[in-house]
RNA sequence: CGGGGCGUAGCUCAGCCUGGCUAGAGCGCCAGCUUUGGGAGCUGGAAGUCGCAGGUUCGAAUCCUGUCGCCCCGACCA
């Protein structure tokens, strides 16, 4: 493709609306444009990119077993009727009333495509036999986002791999999610990024039912937990730390327990201001109602309760927030107040709750706190749990390194969803002694331009972006150094045609521009491998040859260039595929 | 949905506070000449409903009110 004929508009100055680097150099090098908020146009380039990693997708799910089908966007209401998402999407499920005679028809577009796919296997599928069955689309999917940002990361709209199993048995789904999550590391793999696959929470299955594919990035929008020694790693909900119960002998000098007045004082902050003391040592009381049964919750005052944890502590089927009555109730004072010294429901607590010295808490009285309390003597535990969120410096719960906190951007999710949409939209098949049951299930889902984005996110450097060869929206660009000079574009169309013909995605830079124009674009643009053709180096009967991570060309004779840049290529799609496995 | 910021040429921005001449600059674009290995120089040129609506005023890009759009932080994210 020659420069000259294909829409490639680079920006040499930052558009004043992007701050994070993907989204700043996505419109740079003209790869995208903004229609509204949420909603991109992709150019040339960037749909060429696009299309690379949508075809690597592709490769990776069949190569996994899974058949490909492509369902409507247009959806009935009623399907997320019967399966109660159309309250639990509430406005980001895009829906509309549109006029058909004299009737209205609700129809919504498609944020996901559970519904769809569950109604047509209940209408198809009816026998063990039929099982397992995996199908998949690759298809533009709509979110009402309340706040799209980041460029191309959080739209409203969006290209989306997603796919769904359906199984006879635990153990199938079992294997069918196997395989999904070793093609997402493929896929991610192939697609050059650097990724880590989370445990994320579960839902009703429970045990290892779902997993996050996250790429570690500053302006990613999760947190994730890692352990920098092992391969454990899950998002913050569901991160575990490997600490233990350590319940300390009360110290014989401990200070006396001393009721001093806040008055009006509610939160850890506002405390230790007054105070002067720090937040880890306070003990922050949390009062929750678990299965209708109120419990409070000991956390150290530096730290966030995890509800997740809590609720797994307990047991309980759903846990919330105490309202102000059964605090008042429990602790006999406004909310604010609340301390493990004579309270008078169940105290749950944090491992690192009896381990704070001299501890400041509620006095379950108005406008009051307590100081020096101490475990052993003012408050006591059976034991203790993991109930706060994971940190920086935890250790890991496999091998108890330390674990690090970072930001990641969800590329991708395996789930194991069980019988939910089944059971609702009544997909069943009837099993080897005619008993019917609903039909098990798991999805799978990538976020395509998420691909895209994570790679420019996390590939660049100061010139611009730096393409892996995968999914590089051309592998070569071929660069003449002056267009109107006949021999050099005799040689430069010569080296398309070459490469062409070995299957090479060529773009040919044959712009009647100054060359520092050129190699300036050629860097924002990140074509992983740039030939220039002309000035001295034609005169001497040679051709440049450089990678864009690299900092000096290959030099090779006019002759044997095409050949040159041949071997270059196979030689890294060698090493790169020797990375996948 | 709460908080903050910004809308002036294709892009980046100045002008607005303190109303007043024909609304400016750089980059980009068009023409010509020169130049040709890292975003060239000179000359000339085209290009703006100053987001939109209303108001105040002799006069509004500038002040007031409303409204729309976009960005950022937070809440939310099957």
């Amino acid at each position: 493709m020659r420069w000259t004929q294909t829409l490639i508009p680079t920006m040499k100055e930052d558009p004043s609306d992007a701050e994070i680097p993907s989204h700043r150099l996505m419109l740079r090098a003209g790869l995208i444009r903004q229609l509204m908020a949420g909603a991109y146009t992709y150019l040339p380039l960037g749909y060429r990119a696009l299309r690379k990693a949508e075809a690597i997708v592709r490769e990776e799910m069949e190569r996994a077993g899974a058949v490909e089908v492509f369902m409507p966007a247009l959806q009935p209401i009623e399907l997320f009727e019967r399966t109660g998402r159309k309250s639990a999407f509430g406005n980001v499920l895009i829906n509309f009333l549109v006029a058909r005679g004299d009737r209205k028809v609700h129809m919504a577009l498609g944020p996901t495509h559970e519904e769809v796919v569950t109604d047509l296997v209940a209408h198809h599928i009816s026998s063990y036999r039929q099982l397992p069955l995996t199908l998949y689309q690759i298809q533009t999917k709509f979110r009402n986002e309340e706040r799209p940002r980041f460029g191309v990361l959080r739209t409203s709209e969006f290209l989306m791999k997603d796919a769904y199993s359906f199984h006879s048995s635990l153990a199938q789904l079992e294997e069918t999610y196997r395989k999904m999550y070793e093609a997402y590391c493929r896929i991610f793999a192939r697609c050059g990024l650097d990724y880590v696959a989370v445990e994320a929470e579960s839902g009703p299955i429970g045990g290892d039912a779902s997993h996050e594919f996250m790429v570690p990035a500053g302006n990613g929008e999760d947190s994730i937990v890692r352990c920098a020694n092992c391969t454990y790693g899950a998002n913050l909900e569901r991160a575990e730390t490997g600490r233990k119960t350590l319940l300390p002998t009360p110290p014989k000098e401990a200070a006396p327990l001393k009721t001093v007045s806040t008055p009006k004082v509610t939160t850890i902050e506002q405390v230790a201001k007054l105070l002067k003391i720090r937040p880890d040592q306070m003990i922050k009381t949390l009062i929750y109602v678990a299965d209708e049964q109120p419990i409070a919750v000991l956390i150290r005052g530096d730290h966030e309760a995890n509800e997740n944890k809590v609720r797994r502590a307990l047991s309980a089927g759903e846990i919330k927030l105490a309202d102000e009555q059964t605090i008042l109730k429990v602790t006999g004072a406004p909310v604010g107040f609340a301390g493990p010294v004579g309270l008078k429901c169940d105290i749950i607590a944090d491992h690192d709750v009896p381990l704070i010295e001299n501890a400041v808490a509620g006095a379950n009285a108005a406008d009051a706190h307590v100081t020096g309390v101490t475990f052993g003597r003012d408050y006591n535990l059976k034991a203790t749990f993991d109930l706060r969120n994971a940190g920086d410096g935890d250790p890991c719960p496999k091998c108890g390194n330390r674990l690090e906190l970072v930001h990641g951007i969800e590329v991708g999710h395996v789930f194991k969803l069980g019988t939910k949409y089944s059971i609702s939209l009544n997909a069943t098949y009837l099993d080897e002694k005619e008993q019917r049951n609903p039909i098990i299930m798991g999805c799978y889902g990538i976020g395509v331009n998420r691909i895209i984005a994570s790679l420019a996110e996390t590939s660049h450097d100061a010139n611009g972006l730096i393409w892996p060869l995968a999914v590089a929206p051309y592998e070569v660009l071929v660069v003449t150094l002056n267009a109107t000079d006949a021999e050099t574009t005799k040689v430069a169309e010569q080296y398309v045609k070459d490469l062409e013909a070995a299957g090479v995605d060529v773009l040919y830079d044959d712009r009647d521009v100054r060359p520092g124009v050129k190699f300036k674009d050629a860097d924002l643009v990140g074509i992983p491998l740039r030939i220039v053709i002309g000035g001295k180096g034609l005169q001497q009967g040679q051709v440049e040859i450089k990678w864009r991570t690299a900092d000096a060309p290959e030099i090779a004779p006019v002759k044997d260039g095409a050949r040159h840049a041949l071997r270059m290529l196979a030689a890294k799609k060698d090493e790169q595929g020797r990375l996948v496995g």
